[in-house]
DNA sequence: ACCTGAACACCGTTCAAGT
DNA sequence: ACCTGAACACCGTTCAAGT
C-alpha cells in the first residue's frame, strides 16, 4: 500500500480507509460496487471519496495495483525454458487471476481515466512484462508475427471479463485461443 | 417483429412501442440504457414495461432477436467450401455484428433470464448454427477436438463485449484467437 | 386484463458551510 | 487544506387505485 506524501495525516488515513473498504466491496459486488456504500463503510462522506478518487476507475486502479504488481513479478521469477510456453503460462496465470478477482477485468478494459498521471496503471504494468515475453518468443521464432502484446492482453482481458467468477472456463477458453482451431 | 396473440390490442401496441424505444436507446447507450427512459419514450408507465418484460435481459433478447436470426440465416446461405474456413468466416461475421450492435454482447453473456420459456433465446439460435458448422469441420478433420461450439461462442462473445464499438479490433483479435500463436 | 401514477429505497455528483 | 452534510437529479421495483 503506497503513501501519498503530499497529504495531511487525516487525508492520508481517509485515503487508506477508502481503498480498504473498496477492496472488500468490489470483491463482493464487482466493478459496479456502490461508491456511496464504500464511503459509508470507510466512515467518510461521499464528497471525500470523490476528492481522493475523481473517477471510479482511479479507485479501481489503486485497489488492484498491488495484486497486478505481484503478477508481474511472477513472470521474471520463472525459469527460462521454451519462450512460447513461458508466454502462454504467464498469460494463463494473468487470465485466471483476473477472472478470479471481481472487477479487475472491467477495470483493465475501462482504462485508467482519472488516475494521477505519474502513477503507473495496471494495464501498463502488464503490457511491459508481456512485451518482453512476446519479444523473446518472437525472436526465437516460437510465435507468429500477428501475435502482438497489445492484442494478446486484449484477448486475455476479454476472456476474463466474460468469465468472471469462472476460472476453469476462462483458462480453458484462453488455451483454445492460444492454440487456435486447426488440428 | 413477432406478435403475441394472447395480448389485448392495447397491450400489443404497448409492447411494440416498448421494443422500438428500447432498440433506439440501447443502440445509443448500450445494455445499461435506462428502463425509465425507455418507458418514457414509449409513452407508457414504467410498471407497464416491467409487466411486459420482467427483466432487462428479457427485453434485450427481444430487441436483438431479429438481427440474430438474420445472422443465423446467412450461415446456411454460404457456399460449402472448406468447412474450417466457413466456420471461421461465420464466427467472424457474428463477432463483428455483435461488436457493432451495442448491448448485444452483454445480452448474450447475461443469458435469457426472464424470457418466456417457449421463445428461443439468441444464444440458442447461434449455438444451433455453430454446432452444425463445428460438426462438419470436425468430421472433415479440419479442426481439433478441443474446439467446441460452446467455447467458440464464448470466445466470440468475450471478444465482442470487450471491443464494443470497435469492429476492426474485434475482428483482428478473433482471427488471432482462431489462428493461435504458433508460427 | 391491463394500465397508471405514486411511493420506496436507493444511486452519483456537486457545493456551501464548517474546522 | 481538508472534511461534512445537504441538495440535486436521477435510478429500478412495486403496489394500490383506476378503466
Amino acid at each position: 500500500m503506497e503513501r501519498v506524501k503530499s497529504l495531511r495525516v487525516d487525508g492520508q488515513r481517509n485515503r487508506e480507509r477508502i481503498v480498504a473498504a473498496a477492496s472488500e466491496l468490489v470483491a463482493r459486488d464487482g466493478a459496479q460496487a456502490s461508491l456511496e456504500e464504500i464511503a459509508r463503510r470507510a466512515g467518510v462522506g461521499s464528497a471525500t471519496l470523490h476528492r481522493h478518487f475523481p473517477t471510479r476507475q482511479a479507485l479501481l486502479e489503486v485497489v488492484f495495483r498491488d495484486g497486478v504488481a505481484q503478477l508481474c513479478a511472477m513472470a521474471s521469477a520463472q525459469p527460462g525454458r521454451n519462450p512460447a510456453a513461458e508466454l502462454a503460462a504467464w498469460l494463463e496465470e494473468v487470465t485466471v487471476y483476473t477472472a478470479t478477482h471481481r472487477g479487475l477485468a472491467a477495470a483493465l478494459l475501462a482504462g485508467p481515466e482519472g488516475l494521477s498521471p505519474e502513477e503507473l496503471c495496471c494495464t501498463d504494468m502488464l503490457l511491459e512484462v508481456l512485451t518482453g515475453l512476446v519479444a523473446r518468443a518472437s525472436s526465437a521464432g516460437a510465435i507468429h508475427a500477428g501475435a502482438t502484446a497489445e492484442d494478446l492482453l486484449r484477448l486475455a482481458n476479454a476472456i476474463a471479463v466474460a468469465n468472471e467468477q469462472d476460472a476453469p472456463t476462462a483458462r480453458r477458453v484462453l488455451r483454445l485461443a492460444l492454440l487456435g482451431i486447426r488440428p
